[in-house]
DNA sequence: ACATATATGAGATTTAAGTCGCAAGACTTT
DNA sequence: AAAGTCTTGCGACTTAAATCTCATATATGT
């Protein structure tokens, strides 16, 4: 039982806890501040986080949002269903935590024009639960099931809030029911798919940027 | 003729032009930086722009993209292939400058953090390629055209390319993969609808956060 | 031509970010 | 108990960001 690591882990709560509170009040932390609030030196901050970046990431990772079991409960096999509980609760979450959301994509794309896209690691919570609702189509073809996936990744999350609120002007509820839509038609799609409008026409080569 | 107006603007565009250089070289430049590349002080700089974040985003804008004439030339009407054109765009623009895109989402986010959401304006140029896409279903129930904007809003653009290759990790060929058939399916479904799978499920409401 | 207004440059100053070394206190090991 | 290890606090230091003041050059208006 050592007491030094649950030394360093209590101040390393301390500090996460401390940059939540803050984020909560609706500003923007600064190392600083963070320290202060956390009851610790500023060096002592920069020994559990190399920046306010890295605290911010950590303090939005850990915030607690519905459960994949509790997500998913009642659910069955509908894939369907499953897929509009999982928009529900990541985007409903996203879109009534509008500071922490853009402060949080902030420090990764920070982290990853730092640092590189390598250390830009993201924990993609998101996938986590995409993967559960998308469980029942274990029997169909792997590649569509996959494009689902990624599909349904560009829909739900930070991206697609910050998107839906910050370019088109949409609230919460009318963001959610373009998400809800989508994601309906891309599930049915991938379930029954229609015969191609242009079934001849190939992708054709992506146009380039001129000059 | 007010040469005044003239010389500022001249050291206005001597800014945002050597911050697209030192983009171009793929380094993050500070103001410092900028103001050097564009041999005037420090002091002017910050005379024409409050923050380096303001620079970043005025060098993005003025980015050149293919034209909205050029982009939908010789489509007629077909709204999937103007759909279509436009993903390839926009998306193929952004997906070749990750550096570009990355710093102008953060500059973004971060005036949206200081400054409260209505600093932050979004020019929404991909509204307007957008909207020229679907000009040809003027005709159709302004909401479903309305639902199929802002869709498209949310699958092209930084947000949707940055979710697809850091959080899907995919390429930018398989990116545009994944855009291009969101996109037709969305189209389809806005010109052909078919009855849901679950008429009687009314959309249920949204599971809050716990805790 | 003269007085005014504007744009810029140069340098000093303030503030925050980040680093370093040293000492004190708490825990661990022998 | 003594020596060693880990964590933290304290203060000094370096660097970068951002602001301010004053002086200069150019343009404008009378």
């Amino acid at each position: 039982m050592t007491t030094h690591a649950e030394r360093r882990a209590g101040t390393r709560r301390a500090l996460v806890d401390a940059t939540t509170a803050l984020l909560d009040e609706g500003c923007q932390p600064s190392i600083e501040q963070v320290a202060a609030r956390a009851a610790v030196s500023r060096a002592t901050a920069y020994r559990h986080f190399p920046g306010i970046d890295d605290l911010l990431w950590q303090a939005f990772i850990e915030r607690t949002i519905t459960s994949v079991a509790d997500t998913f409960a009642g659910c069955g096999n509908d894939v369907a269903l499953r897929v509009e509980r999982c928009e529900e609760v990541i985007n409903g979450f996203l879109l009534h935590d509008p500071v922490g959301t853009r402060a949080f994509e902030r420090s990764t794309l920070q982290r990853w024009l730092e640092h590189g896209p390598a250390t830009a690691e993201r924990p993609a919570r998101r996938l986590t639960y995409i993967d559960e609702a998308l469980i029942p189509l274990d029997n169909l073809d792997p590649e569509r099931v996959a494009r689902l996936r990624n599909s349904l990744a560009v829909i739900m999350g930070t991206q697609a809030t910050i998107a839906l609120t910050d370019v088109c002007g949409l609230g919460p509820d009318e963001a959610q029911q373009v998400t809800s839509w989508i994601a309906q038609t891309l599930v049915r799609e991938t379930l029954e798919p229609r015969e191609l409008v242009h079934p001849d026409r190939k992708h054709s080569a992506p146009l380039r940027t001129q000059q």
